[in-house]
DNA sequence: GTGGTCTAGACCACA
DNA sequence: GTGGTCTAGACCACA
């Protein structure tokens, strides 16, 4: 697949995982109905165990967002709007608090908004890495 | 003292408790040579065990942010410059990160100068809540 | 053929399929000598893969309860009792099991009667369905 | 603790491990507020591995039943009516599946009342064993 | 001490 | 081939 995991991060692997996938759900790169990458491909494409993986993908399945049948491959349900914004807010939640420790630590908002304008600026072309800001 | 720490921020509190205390000195809130509370005092006051206060003390002090005198006294030492933009850097990256995370989910550029706005609109006047966007 | 199979069941379709047949025999809609459907025929009629029927077949043959003839064909043996009795046991075991969790999880005795009236006055009639509690 | 698992059933561990935690909060045996054995605790002592525990308590967590605070045990919460009735639909339609195919394979309603009071004859006085009719 | 995450690897059920 | 469960054990963060 597609998308790279950061082991660094204090976001643990499998909810990178969980984010990255409900993203291409929103950018139509992946569809209701499309198959996701088996367990085990996925597993060995971005380099981390199978259970980390499998985690992702049965929170995934909890959350209605993917099914898997007996032996066959996950599949892409879609992206309940309930789900969405709980996950939007979710992140909301986490940017204010950032935004407030930035202010906090004394960075300027003309600095924040460069940031802002720079990652904004790639749109999403790639959007396949998850933090390349990290060594 | 005067901080109020968030229990359920993914951010660990020793680590609240220390990008606090570092905010109050930018801010000369606290300058050089004044005291800190005392690690009990601390603890008691934002409602955390006191491993956890002795944490951030540990760790300021190892910084060379603070520095312990007889009988349990803290006193500030000061923020050196080096140390201040590996703090900065440190939450930038974090920034740019969370700001990757909201472009992949499809959060607007506007939407987040809108909270950009209203955050730095508080001219920190409080400044005390950690994150009071949690219930 | 004659019977539905629950994909979303936890019993295993090949399960589901050994069971149905035995049932079947028992009922005397099959009889020693009469013979099954193909390995394809069956699989395409209740809609599982080939592989699936070709284990239930397999293990029916095992317990000597079918018997594979030239060309494909599969033929009804019987229903020896020690065989039946084994799978009779096994089922009462799990039935046992599941009355334990209901009495558990607070469920009345007097609700399970109900629910064993219910299932019990259908005499069979269709007995086709597997579990149509499902939707 | 204080009840047993079969690693012999077809209902994984960890999912027994749940039932067995939402029966004792109905049970009153557990009640909200009360505290959970450790996961290394708990683990130990129904001797399975620590990982197993640690999924049931996360998933029950998940559900809202139980909650854990950072470097803290596991709490009870409490049970919400929804989660209940989904808890028990979910067995009561195992339990009419297997009702089901009693009557398939020709136990009669009779044997299968036996079976009834046999279970509900014991008022729950252990109640601690899983499925102690397996080996 | 507590819980959380992750790995490597086994073994099973299913198609 | 697919996914599901489980184990043993490591390592970390937190109190």
């Amino acid at each position: 697949m597609w998308f790279v995991v950061d082991p660094h991060s204090s976001v643990p692997i499998y909810a990178q995982i969980k984010e990255k996938i409900k993203a291409m759900i929103l950018n139509s790169k992946l569809k209701p109905g499309d198959s996701l990458p088996s367990i085990r491909t996925l597993a060995k494409d971005i380099g981390v165990n199978v259970n980390t993986v499998a985690r992702a993908y049965r929170e995934l399945e909890l959350e209605g967002i993917i099914r898997a049948e007996r032996g066959e491959r996950y599949a892409v349900v879609g992206f309940e709007d309930k789900i969405y914004f709980e996950t939007k807010e979710r992140l909301i939640k986490e940017l204010k608090s950032v935004l407030k420790r930035c202010q906090d630590l004394g960075i300027s908002k003309e600095e924040v908004l460069r940031l802002l304008e720079e990652v904004y600026m790639h749109q999403n072309e790639g959007g396949d890495e998850y933090d390349n800001s990290k060594e």
